[in-house]
DNA sequence: CGCCATCTACCTGCCAGATGGTAGTTTGGT
DNA sequence: ACCAAACTACCATCTGGCAGGTAGATGGCG
């Protein structure tokens, strides 16, 4: 139990985050989800704002990973770019939670310098991997790759947000698309 | 001063809840930034909830007057709705603020059922308004103007959310002008 | 007119509970 | 013996909310 500890907060720490925010993220909420004793967090993560960056680092580390596993499997880029929202829709099937990365940008005012960076830093890999795969798919052009990744990833934030406010994936699954028919995202 | 005691935290509140959400709302901030004691809060709004959906009602009553605004404003529907994102954009301008209903809506979970309920109406005002001006603009059929007014109103809160993340309000022109490019908004 | 009751809009003072965080101590494995 | 990892026991501060009081306006009535 030396490393999962660590590992078992980080774990607790982000499913509260994606469901009340940084804000709505207390110790001892925490702890009972973890079953230690809230003072004993401080031990791993000396403040708060350590332990919501290590959190937001995590999330967007996992999530790297997660859209390499879509453009590792699927040979074709279009393909890969149909999965994207996959990536949205997975918050919401646990429990209607939302991405974290989003959730703190709404927190954006009250967040520590330190958790403020890790979502920006969430927002570009997602950003870098859809104008990677636009040019790939030659959906867009190389000059209007990072353009359109920026309006994809505001869109299907924008469409978890809504999906949210409703308690209904089946909103976010009409609203995705929605974005096909529009021209948003490629068919 | 009868009535404007209570406009007064009304307002106040607003702002506060645009910049901090309804949990960072608290009576003794309110009260300072109106000049009251925090307890004469109680006497307008004998709860936070009365508060809070009091609030957000406002909003939308609010944004369905600035809506008509535009579209009682511009003769063509198609200059009403490329008008429609100042209205998110009117919330980055003061103070890098956000939209009340998407950030409502984050913190879905942790609202009491009155607000909640205020926060779904401003949705759907806003779908409203689309979906009639999308018709009256010969976008979309009528069969489709309620999808598509569903995927412009989650896109522009997106948009908006990415660019309280960066506190650049470049980025929700640049946003918005993405999505007309991807043939979201028309031209 | 004088008198009193009521109401409005706010106040002071308090409370129980939660919050992030600290200091010092114990436990268990190597 | 050592040290990581947890504990107990606090603390100052802030939270929404309540009880009760007060200065001033309003209005009915003899």
């Amino acid at each position: 139990m030396a490393a999962s500890a660590k590992e078992a907060i980080l774990a607790a720490a982000r499913q509260a985050v994606m469901a009340h925010g940084y804000g709505g993220l207390t110790f001892r909420d925490l702890a009972q989800a973890v079953g230690i004793k809230a003072a004993s967090i401080h031990y791993h993560f000396p403040s708060k704002a350590d332990l919501g960056a290590a959190v937001a680092r995590r999330y967007w580390e996992d999530i790297v990973v997660a859209l390499e596993a879509i453009s590792g499997a699927a040979p074709d880029p279009a393909g890969a770019l149909r999965r994207y929202p996959e990536i949205f829709r997975r918050s919401l099937e646990s429990g209607n939670r939302m991405c974290l990365g989003s959730f703190m940008a709404s927190e954006h005012d009250g967040l520590p310098d330190a958790v403020r960076a890790e979502v920006q830093a969430f927002a570009d890999v997602n950003v870098a991997w859809l104008s990677r795969l636009l040019v790939a798919a030659s959906v867009v052009g190389a000059g209007e790759s990072e353009a359109r990744a920026w309006a994809i990833y505001a869109a299907v934030a924008g469409a978890q947000l809504v999906a949210r406010g409703r308690s209904d994936i089946g909103v976010f699954d009409a609203l995705i698309e929605g974005y096909r028919t529009a021209g948003l995202l490629p068919g």
